[in-house]
DNA sequence: AGCGTTATGCTCATTGTGAGCATAGTATTC
DNA sequence: GAATACTATGCTCACAATGAGCATAACGCT
């Protein structure tokens, strides 16, 4: 007892009894192809797909095969945490996550740990999920193997602000925002319901807010826009209409998470950077950063606060298939990293996103 | 099979065998008190923390109470998640929180979860834990009691530059970064070593950013200039000289991760005030962001950036024991975090920080 | 009354941001 | 082969935000 260690049998004496916690590691692979942000999705857990499984094979699972893992819907990746053999949480990630998709990732992240009730085992554990969030380099989608790469929006559609505001936040989202607020009991509660919905979504003046992605999913969620297959969560019953591509579990609340975390993350971090190769055009590098945000942005303007901030440099080749003047080649300077230790690709705040008028 | 619950016997098949994940939830609590930043912490785990100790138990405790666990030396409380009442994390922190401490906790978020191998139990358990970030108002430090609220500064004096730079990096720390990187084998170990120390405190020329907290953190831990009390980490061996105040386990680690995020949210949350009672004074406001930044900030400047904002109103109420020019008493308006969701109480870029000459 | 101390108002130079005009090179079309 | 479409790139200008500091106000104390 001398060696100061940790004695868990004390920290975790709510642990008693027969019910335990099970830990297990996501990871949200990010990747954007051409102006296409992308996450690497699977029906079901990596470990056991063993052979691309495109096709729906959820009525032929055996009772206790691992189809019904993810209810035949689609959900983030997942490995297990070997606690003897891995040393750090994301180096047991980036095992399993080199084991079973190969893909390189550079960027890794931890992003959240979900461990609501809800998450629950028949065995009766409590099941824990820590999340990480990964960049990849621009991929081709290779149209086989058993994980598939699902663009970003088809979860989320109402995050995608690149066309002006999604049609579906007129045609649903409001209306239902509407009746939300308007079916509260009390004044108290009307008040709370109008400044949550005009805070989350932006009515009445107030600006929307791309970075707020998790408080809209949030609400959505509680009246019963999205669904999510959690049992004992209590969402409103549907509502008749369902927005957006549904997930496994809770997976399109981490999806969620770490769009919100990512688009944080552009303001004060290039990580733009890390979705892309080695050389590219500005275009390239901005159609990356309007991918995440969702936002577009002044062309003129975004390449002055890239070349300004010396985030890049010339490589002096150039890019001829661009459909018009040929571009020049840049690429990421990393000692921007030592110079400016807080920089990004998108500017803080007030307005930063215009559609150009350029043409 | 069919109702789309999740299966953790696959989840979590590296599981297998004898070894399982303990959870617990820890909570860094800070407070403000004057112009003195300052976290709860504890000797021993909270749980069996059941009168005052503040007087060093270790030697009495038989082989398997619970004052081994912490070796001695104080850490950040922490409490189990009880898989069965909590419904959520979050909830099982406020829970513990409540019983143990009965502090009343305002802002409360995940921080991160740790779990580094080493942090194992003797019955061979890996062991996790979920950090939060808890605001709690602003506090007068009780004498007595399990719980002690000790300047955050103590355990990383490295990180307050208030009263310019702190002498211990000219005394101790510069020496020996220089020595680390001329100890470096190879000429690409150099750079690396060189670049890593210019990025984490500002040398030749690279500015000292307050927000690399865990970056520097890290660094002194590798080269021995800070110990853990974990086993099987692999730090240099103690450099002779210890800097700043030891912590149980890797304690240390997740206070610096705190200090590092609240500092990061200062810029684009208004999380100060929830530090603050509900009126104060200007002065009392850049106090505190002061104290969390590290930083001294230009008053007049401070005061405008405020008020510009309109993150405060006036109250028509005065204070008067300022020892000069009686001073108005604000109050937050919260409606700031509608009207512009993005608003913090220091800039992001450039030298945020002057001394004022106003003298 | 004079001094120390803190509060508060205001100015001014500089930099950062939003918006758009103008021109340069490609490929494609008539 | 000129016109057209398209993307790249250079540049300007108004306005907002920031860094720094001067000046004055209002208290307690000697």
């Amino acid at each position: 007892m001398t060696d100061g260690r940790f004695y868990p049998e004390m920290a975790t004496s709510g642990n008693r009894g027969d019910v335990g916690v099970t830990v297990g590691l996501n990871a949200i692979v990010v990747a954007v192809t051409g102006d296409v942000p992308r996450i690497l999705t699977v029906r079901r857990p990596l470990e056991i797909a063993d052979h691309p499984l495109d096709s729906n094979e959820a009525e032929t699972a055996p009772e206790h095969s691992g189809d019904g893992a993810l209810g035949g819907r689609e959900g983030v990746p997942f490995g297990p945490l070997d606690p003897v053999a891995d040393r750090t949480l994301e180096l047991g990630l980036r095992r399993w996550l080199a084991e079973q998709t190969g893909i390189e990732v550079g960027y890794l992240e931890q992003l959240y740990t979900f461990g609501d009730r809800g998450r629950v085992a028949p065995v009766g554990n409590r099941f824990l999920s820590v999340a990480y969030l990964a960049l990849t380099r621009e991929v081709e989608v290779s149209g086989s193997g058993a994980p598939i790469w699902a663009p970003w929006y088809s979860y989320l559609p109402w995050e995608d602000w690149r066309d002006g505001p999604p049609a579906i936040l007129g045609k649903h989202i409001f209306p239902a925002l509407q009746d939300w607020i308007a079916s509260a009991s009390t004044d108290r509660s009307w008040a709370q319901r109008h400044e949550r919905a005009q805070i989350a979504f932006g009515l009445g003046g107030t600006p929307w807010n791309r970075n707020r992605v998790l408080d809209r999913y949030e609400l959505l969620f509680e009246i019963g826009l999205v669904a999510e297959a959690v049992p004992g969560t209590d969402s409103a019953s549907t509502h008749g209409v369902e927005i957006g591509r549904p997930m496994a579990l809770d997976h399109r609340r981490i999806v969620a998470t770490a769009l919100e975390r990512l688009r944080g993350k552009l303001s004060y971090r290039p990580v733009a950077f890390e979705l892309l190769p080695g050389t590219f055009t500005l275009l390239r590098l901005q159609q990356v950063v309007e991918a995440l945000s969702g936002e577009r942005l002044h062309k003129q303007n975004f390449r002055r606060l890239v070349e300004q901030n010396r985030l890049v440099e010339r490589t002096g080749d150039i890019e001829v298939r661009t459909g018009g003047r040929p571009a020049e080649l840049f690429r990421f300077r990393r000692e921007v990293l030592r110079e400016r230790p807080a920089i990004g690709v998108v500017i803080q705040r007030g307005r930063l996103a215009t559609e150009t008028h350029n043409g």
